[in-house]
DNA sequence: CAAAAACTGAACTGATCGGTTTACAATCAG
DNA sequence: CTGATTGTAAACCGATCAGTTCAGTTTTTG
C-alpha cells in the first residue's frame, strides 16, 4: 500500500525512468548494463541506485509505468461516428498504429523476452494491455448502435477476433525485424481488410 | 558453400546442439551462460569450443537446425479430405497445436527477443517459418475444390488470414506466460472458431 | 547564509562471463 | 599394439557486470 520501500526522494527521478526506458526497451534486461544506463540518464549510478534497490526493481518500474501509458492512452477514441464500419475502422487503424509503432514494438518485444525471468511481467503487460484493450472494443461491440448492424452474441470473444485481425503480418515483421516501420497506406489497407473480415464474419442472417 | 571454417569433427556434436537448444530456448542469448550449456550438454567446455568458434556462432547454429526442424516437419497433412471444412480444420488444429506447443512458443519467443541483436536470425526465422507456412496454406486454398466452395481472389492475402486466425488470443497469453499449455478441447474450439471465421469471410457470394 | 538533502565521479569489490590453455585420459583406426 | 584423434577437467585471463563506498559538490530549504 505505501511506497517507503521504493522509490522516495526526487529531482532526476524521471531522468533515470526514462533513461531505463530507453536502453530497456533497445536492448533487454540482461543486454543492458546499469553504467550505460546511468550514463544514457544523465546521471550517476550512485543516484540511480538511491532511487531503486537493484537493477530488477528499475527494470520492473519501468515497465510498470510503460503498461501506465499504455492503459492511459487506450481508446479516447469518439465513438459516436457517422456509422459503425467508419468506427471499426477507426479503431483498428489506432490500434495498428500503436501495435506497429517502434514503441509498441519494443515493449511488446520485451515482455515477451523476458516473461518467463519476470513471471509478474507477462500478466501486468497482457492485463493492463491487450486484455483491457480488449474490455473496451467488446464493450463498444455491446452497444444499440452495433447490435442493429451485427449479430454479435458473445461480444468478448468478438472483440478477441477483432484484435486478433489487426495482428497480422505485418506486426510479425515488425517484431522479427523483417521490415521497418509500416506506411499510412499499408495501416489503413490493413484495416480495410480487418473491418472486412470482421463484419463478414458478424453480418445479420 | 563449404563448411570447413565452421563445425567439422564430430562425435558429441548432437549433444552440444542439443544442450545449447535446451539452454539457449529457455534463457535467451544474454541469459545463457556457455558453462551451464556445456555442463547441460555433459561436455567439457574445450569441446564445445573446438566445435563452435564462439558462444554467437552456437547459438546461430541451434537456430539455423530449429528453423529446418521446423520447415520439414510442416503439412505433411493430407489434403484430400471429405471436405473442404474438414481439411481447413485439420489444418487449423495442426498449426495451433505447434504454436502452442512448449517448442513453438521458445523458439518464437527467442527470435523476437533476440531479432534485434542478431538481424540474420528474425528474417530466417520468418522466411523457414510463417512465410513457409503461409505459402502452403495459399497454396492448398488455390486448389479447384477450394475454389468451388469459397471465393478466394487473392490466396496468399487469405492465407495471410487464416494464419492470423490461429495466433490470437490463446497464443498471446502463452507467450506472456499468462497461462500455460492448453487443453486438447480448448485447441479445438480455437480451431472451430478459425474455420467459421475464415469461412464466413470467403463465402460465395 | 547555513544546514540538510540530493547528487557526483571515481574508485573499488566480488562475482561471472566468454574464451584459452595445459596436462592428461579415452577412443578409434590401421 | 600404436599413434593419432577427440575429449576432459581445472586453472586461468581479461573484461564486464551489479552494486557499494566515499569525499566532495550542488541544490534545496527554512
Amino acid at each position: 500500500m505505501n511506497m517507503q520501500a521504493q522509490t522516495r526522494k526526487g529531482r532526476k527521478f524521471d531522468q533515470v525512468i526514462n533513461g531505463a526506458r530507453n536502453i530497456f526497451l533497445s536492448q533487454g534486461f540482461e543486454g543492458a548494463s546499469v553504467d550505460v544506463i546511468a550514463r544514457q540518464a544523465g546521471v550517476s549510478k550512485a543516484t540511480l541506485y538511491s532511487y531503486f534497490p537493484d537493477k530488477q526493481a528499475l527494470f520492473m518500474a519501468v515497465l510498470n509505468q510503460e503498461c501506465d501509458l499504455q492503459r492511459r492512452a487506450q481508446m479516447d477514441i469518439e465513438f459516436l461516428q457517422r456509422d459503425v464500419r467508419d468506427a471499426l475502422h477507426h479503431l483498428a487503424y489506432s490500434m495498428l498504429e500503436f501495435l506497429m509503432s517502434d514503441e509498441g514494438v519494443s515493449i511488446f518485444r520485451v515482455c515477451v523476452a523476458e516473461a518467463q525471468r519476470f513471471p509478474e511481467l507477462g500478466r501486468a503487460f497482457y492485463e493492463t494491455g491487450p486484455s483491457t484493450a480488449m474490455s473496451h472494443v467488446a464493450g463498444y461491440l455491446s452497444t444499440p448502435k452495433v447490435g442493429n448492424m451485427l449479430d454479435i452474441d458473445d461480444p468478448m470473444k468478438a472483440a478477441d477476433l477483432f484484435m486478433k485481425l489487426c495482428r497480422g503480418d505485418l506486426m510479425l515483421r515488425r517484431l522479427l525485424c523483417v521490415s521497418s516501420e509500416a506506411t499510412h497506406q499499408e495501416v489503413s489497407e490493413a484495416a480495410d481488410e480487418v473491418v472486412a473480415t470482421f463484419m463478414a464474419r458478424y453480418r445479420k442472417a
